[in-house]
DNA sequence: GAAATATGAATGAACG
DNA sequence: CGTTCATTCATATTTC
């Protein structure tokens, strides 16, 4: 009853003796390690077991995340969260969601409905859009006239010589856009 | 490091087709899109779901940032090794390993001390990953060696063994959309 | 064996 | 623009 390969990439699991060293050199309080500091410790770690460089990466970055995520929940903290909205932290209560967060990994790009956070709530005008639940073919869309333009490289002499349109440097962290 | 402004409560999620959109626009070698591009796109974009120029923008930022992170081995890694077991037989049967690795909370996290036999790890009897199938290095590298090098922010370059990602590797994310 | 949990991996958003 | 943070997802592992 099984299939076949289903190139099922297994994720990386490290070995006691690395978890060992990372944790150690985490420990070590020197933070991020820099770019050059993975490698060094990706070296090392090579040696008790395949690693990657990406592997170190993710896992520091998953340790820092965790480490403050923790402190915040209700640790030692007194007694009474209540969560006035059903807003929550869903942290552990991952599928308890009556949605299906779930999706195969090969149905990952199907549309999953609508997941996008819609700012139409209560009223229940949530509109699904019925392009995301299309199959998207190969050829996208339609109306993608828009991509003609943009698949012209030369047309970038459209607006650049206005004088007006700057550099992205407003779109840093502006809150204009009403997200 | 003051405040931080992460209020950016919910995140976006590109919608199969947008995604597919995205993709195509950033394939045509437009690099990075001007702003009226930007604009164009997210219009368009906006016909398959909820989206603003702001993604748009972080969308190719991102998405040039972590193509130029493959090329030049930064965090980007190298090799993409699983696990030595990772073989072929991987089916999506979680029964494969068959053998749950009993590895107690004590060794995961392993305190360390002053002891340097790492026997625990002998539970490796279903241990997926068999550490000695790696070679040993000639110099026995030091697991507590590597911490001084952390220690020391200066000194970066100390093994100098890392002369291996030269190539391009895609170590990213494996979109099977577009099937 | 399914649910719950732990954790590695992917990615959007923010910062400098 | 490169790097880092924060959040989510997927899968391994543990528990019931």
């Amino acid at each position: 009853t099984l299939g076949h390969k289903m190139t099922a990439r297994q994720r990386w699991t490290p070995t006691p003796v690395q978890l060992q060293i990372l944790e150690r050199i985490f420990d070590q309080g020197t933070g991020t390690p820099s770019k050059q500091k993975i490698k060094d410790i990706t070296e090392e770690l090579s040696q008790h077991g395949q690693i990657s460089d990406q592997n170190v990466y993710n896992w520091f970055q998953n340790r820092r995340a965790r480490s403050k995520r923790k402190q915040h929940g209700g640790v030692g903290s007194s007694n009474n969260n209540n969560n006035n909205n059903g807003e929550s932290e869903v942290e552990t209560e991952t599928e308890t969601l009556n949605g299906k967060r779930k999706i195969p990994e090969s149905l990952r790009v199907l549309p999953d409905g609508n997941n996008n956070s819609n700012n139409a709530i209560g009223t229940a005008s949530t509109s699904p859009r019925p392009e995301d639940l299309c199959f998207q073919s190969p050829e996208m869309s339609s109306d993608l006239h828009l991509l003609g333009v943009l698949s012209n490289p030369r047309d970038d002499h459209l607006v650049g010589k206005m004088g007006l349109s700057d550099s992205y440097n407003l779109y840093d962290h502006v809150e204009d856009y009403g997200m």
